[in-house]
This record gives structure tokens, sequence and C-alpha cells, in this order.
DNA sequence: GTCTATAGGGCGATAGAC
DNA sequence: GTCTATCGCCCTATAGAC
């Protein structure tokens, strides 16, 4: 159920940043669905404001506000996106390799992960409603989202239930280098043997990501 | 690195400075601590409010801040207690078992980190701060709290790296449980099997912190 | 459909009494 | 040391023009 459709203003000589430019509603929306993943990747549910989104998605403030009726519903709204994503993204890698056993999916979907992570938005935006569970309706959807890639790896991945668990509990470890930025201390010997111990292949990146901006 | 003085030492009789206080400034400043633990972990530190944490200590709002200079400082200090609870909790369990092997070592720190658990201000203020790297001085802290413990692991208890490296992650696992409310999903069978599988021990725990309230 | 203007409410921090 | 009162800012959401 990929809600993404190719965008038809790419063939604009101008990126679609401007609200001058002339796009189609539902392109508009997923612009700001996408500048909202990343500022709320970057400040959290409550620390995000919709100015910062509609700054970020070249739109006013009011507008964004208009198109979801509350920023909670935007939040959720970018919730479901990332997991949908993230659904896909490891259904194709599921897919593609009918016949591995479990340790060739694990890197695969490992893989998988890694290049998700590199929109820091997407999987930071998910841990920011893991740990917001205080509030109904989040808390509501961060455990649904959770449980369906557990299921996912469960029954589509055929992990057993510690598989499962120790796969997540990576991605939540990985996660974790990311939000709090471990790769601003790359040059501390703990931090770094600590970051390629979690993942080697994507030690550049959590240093990259800790950096931007 | 203990931060904390103990507030317990009655090695001088409390004199009461006014007829109102009947309370050491020590007391109640850990008292305030305390209160705001279990406010930042429920709300995160931008949903958390010091009129919150000063009506759960039963203090005046002005005071508080005055008391701490801003709220950061104050989440700071929560901070700064709560990974100073974790290195004791996890040092008295090493220094309690000097013979023990890894996998002996393993099963006591992961009692101790249960117990921790069952404060959930305690260990969802340091997941929140974890999330919120893109605050420097919070990230800051953050990260050293977290190679703080993982180097605790590495050397006090003589873990390996993957071995340092899985037990964090299985806790943040721990943490994302309780902080998404997981417990609430338990009449689902793929919920529970999830939660028994995290932790078997202290499922009935993750079912009550996120009832609780 | 998208904007500007602004209402309305909440929050961190300050001033100052006691 | 601790309170009450309050300021000033920021943010979500609404109203209404174009």
């Amino acid at each position: 159920m990929t809600l993404i459709k190719p965008s038809t203003s790419t063939a604009h000589p101008t990126p679609p940043t401007s609200a001058t430019t002339r796009m189609r509603v539902e392109d508009r929306r997923e612009l700001v669905i996408t500048a909202a993943m990343a500022v709320f990747g970057e400040r959290g549910y409550v620390g995000a404001t919709t100015d910062a989104v509609a700054k970020a998605a070249g739109v006013s403030q009011p507008y964004v506000v208009r198109m979801f009726g509350t920023k909670e519903a935007l939040f959720l709204a970018v919730l479901h996106r990332a997991v949908d994503r993230l659904l896909t993204d490891f259904t194709a890698v599921i897919d593609a390799n009918p016949d591995s056993d479990t340790e060739q999916l694990r890197l695969g979907l490992g893989n998988a992960y890694g290049d998700l992570l590199a929109d820091r938005g997407l999987l930071l935006s998910l841990m920011h409603a893991f740990v917001a569970g205080s509030d109904p309706a989040i808390g509501a959807t961060a455990r649904a989202a959770f449980l369906s890639v557990y299921s996912l790896l469960r029954s589509r991945a055929r992990f057993t239930a510690e598989e499962a668990r120790d796969f997540l509990a990576h991605g939540m470890m990985l996660n974790t280098m990311v939000g709090m930025r471990m790769g601003l201390e790359i040059d501390d010997p703990v931090a770094r043997e600590l970051v390629e111990c979690v993942s080697p292949i994507n030690a550049d990146l959590i240093v990259r990501l800790a950096t931007d901006r």
C-alpha cells in the first residue's frame, strides 16, 4: 500500500520547493509530509512546530494546519508514511530472496534498514513516537507500527521470536546512535569502537548524520 | 563518577532556618529532581512543563525555575541523577560477583536493569535524552551517559564489544516497550509473544507500567 | 487552494513581597 | 527560602481576503 506517487513536477525546471510553483494538490501534500518527517525527526512531536514544517515545505503555516486538521494528525500521517516505507522495503527484500536462509535475510534486511537510516527523519520520527506513548493516539499508532514490523519478520521472513527480537533491538540501538548523534564523538576511541561494533557498514553514515545541519 | 551528594546524610541535626521550612534545602532539591524525573519520563523534555514538576513536588513553579536556573538545567540534573543510579547499581552487581563469568554477570546486570525499569521515569528520561540529540547540551550529556555505561560494561564487567552492544541493544528495546506502553496490547497474541520474548522476567512489569496512571 | 492577520492559550522566566 | 503576580514570547488554530 504505497502512498507515494511519481511526481509529475520533476519535469519543471525549478525544484518544487516554492509555493508559487504550480503543483497538484496531492504532490503538495506529499511535499509537506516529507518536510514534516524531517522536522519531527529532528525536534520530536512536541518540539516540532507547524511553522517549521511550513517553512521547510515552502508553504504558509496555516495552510499546513488546514491540510491535515491538527498538528497531531500531521504527525500520524508522517508515522503512517514511515512504517509504510519500512514495510514496503522489507517486503521487497523478502520477496527478492525466496530461498534465502535466515542469516542471508537478516543481512539483506539490515542493509535495507541502513538505507532507510540515510533519511534521518523517517526512523527518528518513529523513535519519537515510540517514547511518546503517553499520548493515546500516538501511542496506539506507534504500537501498531512496531507490531506490524515484528509480524512481518515473524511470518513473511520466517524469523523466530528471538531472531526478530534481536533484529529489532539492534535497530533500536542504531536509531539511538543516530538520535543522540554519537557520530560527533567519533574521535573518542570508545565511541568509535561502539559505533563500528553496532554497524560497521553504517559507521560513516552515522558520522555524517551527526554532523549534518 | 558520582555527581550526586548523598541526600540522606544525617551528619548534622537539620537546623530549620524558618518556622515554615521543615526540610533542608538539599532534601527539597532531591524532591524536585525525583518529581522531575517522573514528569520528564512521561512527557519528554519539551512536553514536560516546569509547572507539572512543581505540582508533583508540591512547590511553586517559579521556585522550581529558581532552584535550577532553567528548565534545561533541571533536565540535565535529572539525567545526571539517572545515569548515576545506573552506574551505581551496575557497579554494585559487578563488585558483588567478582568471580562470575560473562553469562552470570549478564543475568545479574539484567536483573538490576529490570529493577531500574520499575521507576519508569528514570530510564524513560534517558530515552528521551537519547532522541533529543539536536539540542547541543542535552545531546552531549546523553552521549556521555551512554558511553559511560558502555565503558563500564567493557572495562569493569569485562564484556566484549559485541556483548556490551547486545546488552545495551536489549536495554533500548526494553525501554522502547515501556515507552510505547506495549503492555496495553498484551491481549494481542503477537504483542504478548514479543513482550515475553523481550523479557519474560519483566513481562508483568511492562504490563503494569503501561496501565499505570 | 493558498495566503495574511490575528485570536487565544500556555509556558518559562522575572520581580518583588514576606 | 518560598511564595504570588505577571510579563512577554511562542505556537496552534481560526477568520477571512484573493
